[in-house]
DNA sequence: TTCAATAGTATGTACATACAAATGTATTAT
DNA sequence: ATAATACATTTGTATGTACATACTATTGAA
């Protein structure tokens, strides 16, 4: 209910980002699903007790990240999106991603084990075939069901042991626990069918659209130090890019 | 040469606008290349003449989009290692991409229509839908074959009228031919199964992987221009990105 | 010399206010 | 009935102001 938004002025959180936690959270209960109007600027604002400047902030942002749209003398309504979506610019880690968006996350699988590399991972990690390295598997999605299965790779100086918490977010962790900063992210995306591997794990049929990412991670000094490969599936996910001209 | 700065206050187009574009040059120019101070905000609103409210509205795009960084008590900077590799390059029309790439395309179907927009598509423009607007097809490829189908919506006040040259690259043509400057592109990447219509294009078979990308096209105002659908098949095309953190 | 307090500078947060522009609705005139 | 007009609503743009907070540089005392 609206009238249950409460902001805490003596907090040390800004009110701005109280108002836009207190947005999300609400543009996601059951009654804003379909692009149902918000209250107008400045009724919020009085229900909030903030101005509707400090208002507009918290909104600008939720409207950058494709949450609301609005419109000058209808209203601000609520995205209709049932598609999740990957901004390219600022670019997160999954659970960073979708915490963004006030979706929960669960883990169906998630276990790691050391294994001798493919010779195209070895290769871009930059070392030799017969050493053993980290990898990473994790089934993630919603609550009802999987959407993205994730294979990762990471180099021995990341320094991991396979002990760590991998339900926290992981460049979060690697940067805490290990001192690493993951910074340059490439990226190839790309479309493949749903073999009986990858339908099995998504809990989808064989020969569904796939959007399968790989990903190269690579730390502050430019060194490689993450070979991720995504299978999205595609009725669950879609990948945005905005760019501008110069 | 900052002093040069100036900012129309007549002109149609909103200060905060004008303010992010001189800025978006002003950063790209020699003297700023290597995480160079901003003057500050209040100094910067000086030579620009407007409030520092508007100027920070300007200053916030930039943030939010990579460009510059902000630190309390020290200032703004450029940030450093021009590498937003979103920003300037990967703006470009598919003519322009393949040839960056060696490609040489060859034109498998050319042709334009004008139909009634669905829904969808009229929402986007923000026109009626009885309103008939301009459908380009395209079907392109190598030599050997085909490997994208294109479908192209044009906002009306484009001034499209079917006649023009459409071998040439699309958006060069729009500005040289009518005046029309494409200046965001936002793109929402996905993967389908081909379905018998895009099989037959594309000369491949039912069931095949075929990444899926929508794209919005905006001039210089944000006003939109372009609707477009194009359809990969997925063994010859990957799409890319590069992107860093802050 | 060293360290702590202080002043200065620049961004961060927040509010009140005013008018412009787009949209939708109700009213009026033909 | 239909079209034109006026009006209310809502977001968009813009300014001025005030104080808070993080960081830097300086000053002064131990």
């Amino acid at each position: 209910m609206i009238m249950k938004l409460k902001i805490d002025h003596k907090s040390q959180i800004p009110l701005y980002l109280q108002a836009e936690e207190l947005l999300r959270r609400l543009i996601e209960s059951p009654e804003y699903v379909d692009g149902k109007l918000l209250p107008n600027e400045i009724e919020l604002s009085k229900i909030l007790s903030i101005s509707r400047t400090t208002l507009r902030q918290s909104i600008n942002k939720l409207v950058y990240d494709g949450l609301l749209t609005r419109k000058k003398g209808v209203g601000t309504r609520v995205v209709e999106s049932k598609s999740l979506s990957s901004k390219s610019k600022n670019w997160m880690s999954f659970s960073q991603e979708m915490s963004a968006r006030g979706i929960p996350i669960k883990n169906f699988e998630l276990h790691v084990s050391w294994i001798l590399p493919e010779k195209k991972i070895a290769s871009f990690l930059g070392i030799k075939e017969d050493k053993k390295i980290l990898k990473l598997v994790r089934l993630r999605g919603r609550p009802e069901g999987p959407f993205v299965y994730f294979e990762s790779y990471f180099h021995p100086t990341v320094g991991l042991t396979g002990e760590e918490d991998y339900k926290t977010p992981l460049y979060e962790m690697l940067e805490k626990e290990h001192g690493i900063i993951a910074m340059v992210s490439k990226e190839e995306i790309s479309a493949l069918v749903a073999d009986e591997f990858i339908a099995n794990k998504l809990e989808t049929n064989i020969g569904a659209a796939i959007l399968f990412r790989k990903r190269f991670v690579y730390d502050i000094n430019e060194k490689p130090i993450e070979y991720n490969l995504g299978y999205y599936k595609a009725d669950s996910f879609v990948y945005t890019v905005e760019s501008r001209r110069e």
